[in-house]
DNA sequence: CGCCATACCTGACGGCGTCAGGTATAAAGG
DNA sequence: CCTTTATACCTGACGCCGTCAGGTATGGCG
């Protein structure tokens, strides 16, 4: 449970899939398209990575889902909810914590 | 071998460790305790994961150790190599794409 | 003399992303 | 008409890596 580090090391995704959902509402293989092309390739989360989050995402309370058939093909459209975004507010502080704590050492060295 | 995403999810310690020692030659027990200051304790890896990794640099030939021994105690010195110096600054160079795709996300919303 | 800090090491464990699979429908192309 | 490609979902075995709890040994302090 207590992590002596922050999960950042590992939990990228959570963080990622949080913040496009707090622009609009998506659905799953939309998210996994938008990771990879707005982070410019930096990013590219398999599908057996996204879709088990999105069903943990849900199971945890912060995202809600609706299916909707769209042209024939069915799609699992997803919400943040408050609880998301109080989730998404604190991963983002332990971003820049990170962040930050990495910049520190790489550019500590020439001070 | 070739993963589709950078290994930063994890390699956080090595980029730590190689970065630290290309400013001075330092001993695992100092590196340990240096990681956890400097980052302003962001993070604070453990005995456990550094000093395997310690031996990971040294047999991928980026680091050399030598032992001395200080007040009575034996350390275990290790220089960054020239190859280290080259991974340093492979590693630097993923660490700033993560870090810019990340920020591409987080900045995306509000443009 | 017992305790804590220093300084090293190891191994079982669990979390998490990868990768390769599988299903189903719709559009495109020979 | 039938195969291929793209969309859209899902699952499970695998492997990596940091955690955590152990272990050894020496030096200093009260």
């Amino acid at each position: 449970m207590s992590k002596t580090n922050p999960s950042f090391l590992n939990g990228v995704p959570e963080l990622l899939v949080l913040q496009l959902l707090a622009r609009r509402e998506m659905y799953g293989y939309e998210i996994v398209r938008a990771i990879q092309e707005e982070t410019k390739d930096a990013f590219a989360f398999g599908e057996g990575c996204i879709y088990p989050y999105l069903h943990h995402l849900q199971a945890e309370g912060w995202v809600s889902s609706r299916r909707q058939a769209v042209e024939g093909r069915s799609r699992n459209y997803y919400t943040l909810l408050p609880a998301g975004r109080q989730r998404l507010e604190d991963l983002t502080r332990e971003w820049r914590r990170v962040a930050a704590g990495i910049g520190l050492v790489l550019e500590g060295g020439h001070a």
